[in-house]
DNA sequence: CCGCAGCCTCCCCT
DNA sequence: AAGGGGAGGCTGC
């Protein structure tokens, strides 16, 4: 394949290596490799880029037949949201937990994600650590998904997962999350709208419309709004999270609803950043 | 309303 | 070395 030459996203991207890292690799995609040469690689619809990070300077590539936007690119990391000015609305003068994180991630940011991909990729994440749901992403893009580039894969849509049958799932060892997979494409099938619809409707609501989908709770709503909705209220709660709420927080008697619910009010209008700047603190210990 | 086992499979631990 | 327990959760009892 040949690449288009490396162009800069820009210097004041706030990225270190440390929190690009932690950006594309920390739970949010699942679509994203390291190269040997420190070159990250990452598939979302048709999209294929490399990315580095030549000291300040955050650059990308993309094969030329890919056709890739630089704007696509931008609104996929959020580089042109006021990413500082999200940063300093978060409580951290008065909280100390999250000050910290904040000071060890500096330049993590949430990602713009495809709706659809993002919930197939939750879908499949209960009781799954990040590099088994970015082997099942993969198998599911190789098995399903069209070839966009000589071995590269997107990962199917939902309308195609809707004709696959639970029971090939099962082979490419989905486990119980088949079931969930299957019901979900089958629903959204009937429902072409339901996707699009969602987004466009307030975080409360389109977050009690996800969680009527087989499969779908609490946890995995909110980060299907976060990562792939642009939902920034969204505060998801983990077994990572639940532990900080716990200890850090001194909350251990809460249930995970409440904590989510306690996130959501504490934190304020981009709890999900903090949640994901929490996430990294701990699961880094 | 709450708490819990079961679900697939893999991995880690003993 | 084989076998139990838990994993970035949801569902139904």
């Amino acid at each position: 394949m040949t690449f288009t030459s490396w162009r800069s996203l820009g210097t004041r991207t706030g990225y270190t290596e440390h929190s690009l890292a932690e950006t594309l690799n920390g739970g949010q995609s699942f679509r994203w490799s390291l190269e040997e040469n420190g070159v990250w690689r990452g598939t979302w619809n048709r999209c294929h880029v490399e990315l580095r990070l030549r000291g300040s300077r955050l650059e990308w590539r993309t094969p030329e037949a890919a056709k890739v936007k630089r704007s696509e690119v931008e609104r996929y990391l959020s580089l042109g949201e006021s990413y500082a000015v999200a940063c300093e609305e978060l409580p951290w003068r008065s909280d100390p937990v999250l000050a910290r994180a904040v000071e060890r991630f500096r330049g993590l940011r949430i990602l713009r994600q495809p709706f659809g991909e993002t919930l197939f990729a939750f879908l499949l994440s209960s009781a799954k650590s990040i590099p088994q749901i970015k082997e099942l992403c993969g198998k599911t893009a190789q098995a399903y998904g069209d070839e966009i580039l000589p071995g590269v894969y997107a990962l199917p849509t939902w309308k195609r997962l809707a004709e696959v049958p639970e029971k090939e799932l099962r082979v490419l060892k989905f486990g119980y999350r088949a079931k969930y997979v299957s019901q979900t494409a089958k629903v959204l099938a009937e429902e072409p709208d339901f996707i699009e619809k969602l987004q466009e409707t307030s975080y409360v609501e389109a977050r009690s419309r996800l969680m009527e989908l087989p499969g779908v709770g609490g946890k995995v709503a909110d980060c299907t709004l976060l990562f792939g909705g642009s939902k920034l209220e969204a505060f998801p709660v983990d077994t990572w999270i639940a532990k900080v709420m716990s200890e850090l927080y001194g909350l251990p008697d809460l249930n995970l609803e409440q904590m989510a619910t306690f996130g959501r009010i504490h934190f304020g209008r981009y709890a999900g950043l903090a949640q994901q700047f929490l996430f990294s603190l701990v699961r880094q210990e």
